[in-house]
DNA sequence: GTCTATATTTGGATAGAC
DNA sequence: GTCTATCCAAATATAGAC
């Protein structure tokens, strides 16, 4: 258990069977240069095979890339809920699972860029919904509480989401470019996020 | 002048002459079905004209692609440079900065998703620069000041962009999904945007 | 299960007539 | 400037041997 889970793990950032190297390659591949990139020979040739074998294990090329941004859901939603430990006021509580998803996604940038690429592609028409949106349910009980007791906006439940959301993916993104965010630097966007919900 | 501009007039939503109608046709085609969907072949069609006429007016499809992005990024900055009227004070003004960005892209959801799709593929390794990133410098005005009167937190430029930029992109695909924010809720949005950034 | 070879389709781009 | 016809390259997927 004391195993802290990253993101790739459920796809192994070493993989070792066929499939799951057909995966990671896949995941690299569109991560670094766009999922226009992804092909079926570039997938296979990365992953030390041949092109025919990746039909062996996915029935197209397609069903490959969602069986990739499956697992990275997977793994944000189970790196983000054993963090969930109750006790705290929901202010407290809110800046926590802020930066454990921030951490989370980190943690393996490579899957977050393939996330964000693919949420933008027509293949999230087949498997939608973005991914942190498992942990929505968290998100949204913390609002909850916190409106009880007076500590947040009483606003809309997608607006809050929003906001808390929304400044993830920015902070990431700025990432990938080189920019390293200290830990206060984060600590610091915890808070902000924290006064956008405060009352 | 009195003619307010719409991120889609520099393109024209009933665009009249071939090239125009071949600009749009792309737009309105990577918008709803993504990138990938936006071939030659569609975007001829839809423009009713031959797949051929494309290449007497654009060297190649990513230069169309490109050119019109590079439209998209210039009315953007039109829309929103036209309301940086001075006087108020900042905080007053970061508001006001901020609807103006959201109403200047709502005004076109489908440029929006172009922007979106096309700053996600790799193409933009061609054509860099976010859409909204040319009034960057109008926040980073915001910002110095806010921060002179102690109006706003002491932190980074790029961190306090992050925390500006970011709720608008969420807030209009959530948009775009069916769910229409009232202004109240822009608003309060506006307003929670700013509670991010006080001291 | 994996490889090699190949069939099939599609997309980007050009040539040449009008 | 536009259209028709066509070339070429690349990408998905399959067949059949090992």
């Amino acid at each position: 258990m004391g195993q802290r889970p990253t993101i790739c793990e459920p796809m192994l950032t070493t993989p070792t069977t066929t499939r799951d190297k057909l995966l990671r390659a896949a995941l690299e591949i569109a991560a670094r240069d766009g999922l226009e990139a992804a092909t079926t020979a570039a997938i296979a040739s990365a992953a030390g095979v041949a092109e025919g074998t990746l039909y062996r294990h996915f029935p197209s090329k397609d069903d490959l890339l969602i069986e990739v941004y499956r697992g990275i859901k997977r793994a944000v939603f189970e790196a983000i809920s054993d963090g969930e430990a109750g006790g705290e006021a929901p202010d407290a509580r809110l800046k926590r699972v802020w930066r454990k998803l921030y951490e989370a996604y980190r943690s393996d940038a490579e899957a977050f860029m393939f996330g964000q690429r693919f949420a933008e592609s027509s293949l999230s028409k087949r498997e939608g919904g973005a991914a942190h949106e498992q942990i929505a349910g968290a998100v949204s009980r913390l609002r909850a509480a916190g409106i009880e007791r007076g500590l947040f906006k009483d606003l809309p439940g997608d607006l809050l989401a929003n906001l808390f959301f929304a400044p993830v993916g920015h902070m990431l993104k700025t990432e990938l470019k080189g920019r390293r965010w200290t830990d206060a630097e984060l600590d610091a966007t915890a808070e902000a996020v924290l006064d956008s919900w405060r009352a």
